[in-house]
DNA sequence: CCGACTTGATTCGGTGATCGAAGAAAGTGG
DNA sequence: CCACTTTCTTCGATCACCGAATCAAGTCGG
């Protein structure tokens, strides 16, 4: 199943922003959705009595009067997961279910081993997945309360509308196809989609997992803000870019992958890629490791790297510095070029504080006044569930245009 | 007079759209219009009979039968001008009016001398837009006409709709200002659109000169194409953005500005911000012009520079290939970054073919294979009349969405 | 405990943009 | 001269949205 691209059209006011104000709590009834979408109530009561209908909002009783009749409650149905969503990492995959509001049911870690190849690893996320959406009686890892039987006809509840899934790699998002990833030895040229499609029968949507990232956050944080950029630096670099409120994904997919962009280093290091100096052969988790190694530092994996951060190691603080210092010069040059109002670091290594010193300064000292004069500089939410947060929307996106 | 941003929704088929194509000749008849936009006849004979009754579109006869009824033909009223357009240079200023379709109807190159300010050099322009637009029997220079007595409805054509502004630095498009700009002293934060506004009686609006290059070149060479990157590099060097096809101008309006971007150069030399090995001090034509003076060379403007490198000068053509890459190590960071499908180079330089041929090796050596495997390096048409071409479509988009 | 005022939601035309079908206008070609 | 094209208009039907009136259900002051 491919799919094309999605969200196009304006969200101004439709059911997609409606049902994300209802879910994030911003709006309570009819009356606060009117409000905040500028619709009149008659619009609102009848685009509310869809939804209700479709099954992906609900009445929930009466709430408090602030001085006239009581608001009838709305809400996203809880009545189990919805829509699925994994988050393929380097060595983990964050994978979870989440109800039509973009909110986390469930979500688990799962070790990967990414040499196994598309298949199997793929395979088995999937699974985990089907299970997670399983009707859950069985295992009860959560308990999820059944609440009310599906009460009425094909929408109810429960159902997996979609996955979503992020690959830590050039994505096509076209066509679900992946395109000479650096680390992803035997996944090139993979067909996701196509794969996913193949074992289960839902739409599947895949995209780079700066790209969920990125959209997770903005829908998070900084859904008000135009024009905004995510850095994701964790094993790999990669970024993310939302202009005018959507996904910018450019002419292949591709936008965003800053990975391989050029940066002044001492002793350039050789990237996977076959070239000297790219961003992700200086300042990626992966290379941090790598150099400290070089040094004689005995250090396993990124974790022990930001250890040695967080203890003053002096090598590994150096290192963080240069690579922080790398990032906001690309950055610098992204900044300048895109002017967004916002530019957020999120991933392992962003809770690096001599990385970030380093980025912020470096982009200050780099970019055009104008462009930094009212430029948020900040760290996306640290949570392990921004990734899959950014796929369920994606899906919910897609779905709910679809009905 | 403060314009706010202008063109946000959807051109689907929209008034300016339909006026383009007939303006471009794609369409002459409404069947035509019909068949381009996917509108239904009905929708469109009723569209374009409100564009007739504006002024906007007026019928001239009926064409040549292709085996049924003969169409009525459409066309762009040719009755004047109606919009103006300054495209102001470093040296030179090029002003001229437009009809409604965005199709030159004179054009003049003024020397300018930016040292005297904005109150001089704009007011010599806007009284040069004005004596062009004024009804032609007179000469007069001068004489800020009255657009006087408006022939027939208030919607004739002939009369001055509005004014496009291009200035070669940063300008806050909201509010009109111009904001630190490099080579324009006694031009901070001056406030054109009002200035402007205090002295003719249409709407004004103000664009940093390479956007309207971008808006110009997109309009008339990439229509179909949403997202695309255009550098302008004459005695300085800016870019403007095309994003789902419409121009990015960020937060701050700011966007494109990639002239103090830093990038390696031997030696680096000092730029005008303070900063040394900004890309503007290294590939700019004021750079060129600089470096070869420094070596010796007597050269007294950037068309002396061409010229030597035209000639085959070693040092010249040397630093026009330095310069090349330069601007290709810059422009690969924004490809990668924004994946446009498009990449075109205007201004003076674009003509100069070591440095294009470096900028496009580096582009093609530096950047991610997905993102140019199918990106198009082009030379911007070569016209003079680019940017008013932009300012005027600025404008046209502005008069026609309130019409 | 009763009315005056508030707030929330629905009902019911009304408007504007668009579409589709039908038909009128104006040709071409055998 | 008749069949068939192409172009354009006319005329409802539909859809999304709005606004005003109305209904529903409170609070609150006396």
């Amino acid at each position: 199943m491919t799919i094309d691209d999605a969200p196009r059209e304006a969200l101004r006011g439709g059911p997609r922003e409606l049902l994300r104000w209802v879910a994030t709590g911003a709006a309570v009834s009819r009356a606060d959705l009117s409000r905040l979408s500028g619709l009149s109530p008659s619009t609102v009561s009848q685009r509310v009595e869809t939804l209700i209908n479709q099954g992906l909002l609900e009445e929930t009783g009466a709430g408090r009067s602030r001085g006239g009749r009581r608001p009838r409650q709305l809400a996203v149905p809880t009545g189990g997961a919805v829509v699925g969503a994994i988050d393929l990492g380097a060595h983990h995959a964050r994978v979870g279910t989440l109800d039509l509001s973009g909110r986390v049911v469930q979500g688990r870690t799962l070790p990967v081993r990414i040499e196994d190849g598309p298949e199997q690893v793929l395979g088995a996320l999937l699974a985990e997945v089907a299970a997670l959406a399983a009707p859950s009686a069985s295992t009860a890892s959560g308990l999820v309360s059944s609440p009310t039987a599906s009460t009425t006809a094909d929408n109810a509840a429960g159902v997996l509308r979609g996955i979503g899934i992020g690959i830590p790699g050039p994505v096509q998002h076209a066509t679900g196809r992946i395109v000479s990833p650096s680390r992803m030895p035997g996944w090139n040229g993979f067909d996701v989609a196509a794969f996913c499609a193949g074992r289960v029968d839902v739409p599947i949507i895949v995209d780079n997992d700066a790209n969920l990232m990125a959209l997770g956050a903005h829908r998070t944080a900084h859904s008000e803000l135009d024009h905004a950029v995510y850095i994701k630096a964790g094993t790999g670099i990669g970024s993310g870019v939302i202009s005018s409120g959507r996904l910018h994904r450019g002419a292949q997919g591709s936008a965003g992958d800053i990975s391989h962009c050029r940066v002044v280093a001492d002793p350039a290091p050789l990237c996977s890629c076959g070239n000297a100096g790219c961003l992700e052969a200086v300042a990626s988790g992966a290379a941090l490791v790598t150099a400290l190694r070089d040094q004689g530092v005995p250090v396993s994996d990124l974790t022990g790297v930001i250890r040695l951060i967080d203890d003053g190691d002096r090598h590994a603080t150096a290192l963080a510095r240069q690579a922080g210092r790398a990032i906001g010069e690309i950055l610098a040059v992204v900044v300048n070029f895109f002017n967004p109002q916002v530019v957020a670091i999120g991933g392992r290594l962003a809770d690096c504080e001599p990385l970030l010193a380093s980025m912020r300064a470096t982009l200050y000292e780099r970019c055009l006044p104008l462009a930094t004069q009212t430029l948020l500089i900040e760290r996306v939410a640290t949570s392990q569930d921004i990734g899959i947060t950014g796929a369920a929307h994606l899906v919910i996106d897609h779905v709910v245009a679809a009905a």
